[in-house]
DNA sequence: ATACAGATCTTGACAGAGTCAAAACTTCTT
DNA sequence: AAGAAGTTTTGACTCTGTCAAGATCTGTAT
């Protein structure tokens, strides 16, 4: 014991409630996930939740660092379990899928930029965006046509 | 002759617009402006446009290359005509703000993913995350209080 | 067990940024 | 000058997300 998700949530000095532990099996259980099916999810788990319960929960739980929020620019937020490690994200522009990808220089490879100019910088997010093999293949059979 | 707004908007193919040219005028003349600040100085410019002429010009000269989207998360898209060269953004946890940041690694550092699995990748963001000088001074003075 | 304080959730209004659709109006070409 | 296609206007609307206040639940100390 002391791994189960009510455990991770009392270690961090959070109640343990059905919203949260929904919340938290949703991210889990489908990563990439955005706010909006979060919601989907949890309410077809525990009958009911409000939305304002979903964005706090996955804000407090992104606090907490036990899930990793990822933020396209211009795309709904996503969220996702996989943390601790330094990876970055591929989005279809097409079909808006997230794949994860490993980071292609090291460690931390970005998080230094060459001036840093007395910012205190916390995180460096790098989004890949393309197309995805499936969508190319759709986009060659189309003009076929 | 050949590089006057007017020109550059005929090379591509797009009708010459009093909008448009207010809109081009605005981005160049205001680096990172938001597509709210595009319409106001637009506004002032040529007396009325709608904002949906702002975001019709803004999206098409985006497209056509001329002026480059930025869209950080949480805060309006910013628009800039610095484009064709690889940098990237520093952005302001507390204030917003948005300045530019060469690319610490080379040319185009970060478009090639460790794996690519058959994606077409067209485009590699980083955006840094953090606080400016001048929050990281102000979280100062506060706290003293 | 019971009660309490504080943490959490619900409800419902609200905001910012941007999109959609249809009609009116321009621009470019012939 | 005239027409077709490209643009703009207008106004309603969507999508993410936030705010505020009161109701409810959790964990802890009786």
């Amino acid at each position: 014991m002391g791994d189960e998700p009510a455990d991770l949530l009392r270690k961090h000095g959070l109640h343990v409630t059905a919203q949260r532990l929904a919340v938290l099996r949703a991210v889990s259980g489908k990563p990439h996930i955005t706010a909006d099916g979060v919601a989907e999810v949890a309410n077809a788990e525990i009958g009911a939740i409000s939305r304002q319960a979903v964005y706090d929960a996955l804000a407090v739980l992104v606090e907490k660092g036990l899930i990793r929020r990822i933020q396209p620019t211009g795309a709904p937020a996503r969220y996702e379990t996989r943390v601790g490690d330094n990876h970055h994200h591929l989005i279809c522009r097409v079909c808006g899928r997230v794949v994860d990808v490993d980071c292609a220089v090291g460690s931390a490879p970005c998080l230094t930029p060459a001036e840093g100019r007395d910012y205190e910088i916390d995180e460096a997010e790098v989004v890949y965006w393309g197309r995805c093999p499936e969508c190319r293949a759709r986009a060659r059979t189309d003009s076929e046509v």
